[in-house]
RNA sequence: GGUCCCAUCGUCUAGCCAGGUCAGGACACCGGCCUCUCAAGUCGGCGGCAGGGGUUCAAAUCCCCUUGGGACCA
């Protein structure tokens, strides 16, 4: 049975490059018909917050990552670790050190000119004796000799020099143990099969593989997954803008395109771009994994958001709409439309939005009044010829009682006939009037939902406008 | 500094392992069509094997070196 895990540390926020992991190992798992199991490594409580584990969860939710087993929490298994650190003691595969840490520099510094490397030189291994006032860190003894060898699945067969190995730190002083140690420990007891994690632990991997062997535990398969880097090719960070997952939210993309995005940066399946999570689960294989590192491509992201927005059931993309708008501070709650409206809204602006806030942007003229009117567009749209074609459309709006498309056609051919104009000439015009932008849905889309009484008021409003401005 | 990993259009990538189809697709960009604007759709265009050596009849593909990038250990 296949058993990976996702174990994040909630010292910030879920980002991409760790939710692409966690995608990675989810897929995995469904695929293999495997456990997926989760696990918070929060052994560094100064950095740690249970805000961030909550956020972590609620993150992995969204993006449909549920998982069989946990969250399991370090902070909850220290006597484990105190444990399994004796029993290496006891079994002479790890000893106190009572070095301090000035003398710890010299030997560095000692080693360094003696062989090259900044290590420790092991001379607690067998002589230490105890120092009054003095916590002592708990070492591993490490064997320096020969190499290490393992089949990444990912990158094929590591070599790595184990004269680069010291005897590192398992427990710190204040008896917390450390990454390597606890990472292996609960690899280990947790029945890890394959250990999918970003390429950041390659180096890793070496002196977890000796601790395996130390404490008697089946080493398991590993697969070495590339970073995501930013725009500038630098290791993902706040300063490439938006990195969490949350904020991916809050802007209004879909968790199916974030999904779909994410597991395309570093993974393809032929010419396909569009998968859905059924498909992936289908297709998805860790020999596939591309070795490289990616850049990742807000664009591209948008694009596929687009695509799902287009895609997607109105009634769900309706009440997102919905929620956004009074997020956004646009209506309060109570403020909202009916049902139906939100309904015809997004029908027709999800065809030109990429993210749900475009939606809300875009559309903010059906709930606000239109304060101000495109440069541009006045000086194309607004001239004093044009309102004489705005008094007609003032005139035939009277004599409708309820705008219907067909109605809104016979308004519009009318005006034309009158004035012997095309379509073209006044098109714009009207739009400038309604929306304040010379860019926005179609004409007869616009006007329906904007309804009739509001639609005289704007026309007359932009009248005015054009009257005011002069010649 | 040492070690490990990586290298195809601007970006994501197919092709590499089992050398031989004008190096294929997607995003972005540019142009045409459609058209009330913008999108969407559609058609076309721009653009790449990091460099150098080998091996071979033939190298993006196999080997070596260089360069560049990333990561880990300090």
């Amino acid at each position: 049975m296949v058993r990976v895990r996702f174990a994040p540390s909630p010292t910030g926020h879920l980002h991409i490059g760790g939710a692409r992991t966690a995608i990675f190992n989810w897929l995995f798992a469904r695929g293999k018909k495997g456990k997926f199991i989760l696990r918070i490594e929060d052994t560094d409580r100064s950095r740690s917050t249970e805000e961030y584990i909550e956020e972590i969860l609620d993150s992995m939710r969204w993006l449909g990552l549920d998982w069989d087993e946990g969250p399991y929490r370090q902070t909850d298994r220290l006597s484990i670790y105190t444990m399994e650190a004796e029993r290496l003691i006891k079994e002479g595969k790890a000893y106190y050190c009572w070095c301090s840490p000035e003398e710890l520099e010299e030997i560095k510094e000692e080693m360094r000119k003696k062989c090259g490397i900044p290590k420790y030189d092991g001379r607690c291994r067998n002589r230490c004796a105890p120092k009054s006032g003095v916590k002592p860190v708990v070492r591993f003894k490490v064997d320096n000799e020969g190499y290490t060898v393992f089949k990444d699945i990912i990158r094929g067969e590591i070599v790595y020099p184990n004269n680069q190995l010291d005897d590192f730190i398992i427990v710190r002083s204040d008896g917390i143990p450390t990454y390597n140690f606890v990472v292996v420990v609960d690899d280990a007891l947790m029945g890890i099969t394959h250990v999918i994690r970003g390429e950041d632990h390659i180096n890793n991997t070496p002196k977890q593989i000796q601790l395996y062997k130390a404490l008697g535990y089946p080493i398991p398969q590993f697969a070495h997954v590339p970073m995501i880097l930013g725009p500038d090719r630098k290791k993902l960070s706040k300063r490439h803008g938006a990195v969490s997952v949350r904020a991916y939210r809050e802007e209004g993309i879909l968790p199916e395109a974030l999904f779909n995005f994410l597991v395309r940066l570093g993974w393809s399946y032929g010419d396909r771009e569009i998968f859905n999570k059924e498909e992936l689960i289908e297709l998805f294989r860790l020999e596939d994994v591309g070795k490289s590192p990616a850049v990742y491509n807000y664009e591209k992201l948008l694009w596929l958001n687009h695509y799902y927005i287009k895609n997607t059931d109105i009634d769900r993309l309706s009440d997102l709409y919905a929620e956004f708008l009074v997020k956004e501070g646009i209506l309060k709650e109570e403020e909202l439309p009916p049902k139906e409206y939100i309904r015809d809204v997004v029908i027709v602006f999800k065809e030109r939005a990429r993210t749900v806030k475009e939606m809300v942007e875009h559309s903010l003229f059906l709930y606000k009044e239109v304060e101000s009117y495109d440069e541009s567009g006045v000086e194309k749209f607004f001239n004093p010829d044009k309102i004489s074609y705005l008094e007609s459309v003032l005139d035939e709006l009277e004599r409708i009682d309820e705008l219907t498309p067909e109605k809104i056609e016979e308004l519009f051919n009318n005006v034309i006939k009158r004035h012997n104009i095309k379509l073209k000439d006044i098109a714009q015009t009207v739009r400038l009037a309604i929306t304040g932008r010379t860019v926005s849905p179609g004409l007869v889309e616009i006007i329906l939902l904007t309804g009739k009484e509001k639609l005289v008021k704007r026309i007359k409003k932009a009248i005015d406008f054009i009257k005011s401005r002069g010649v």
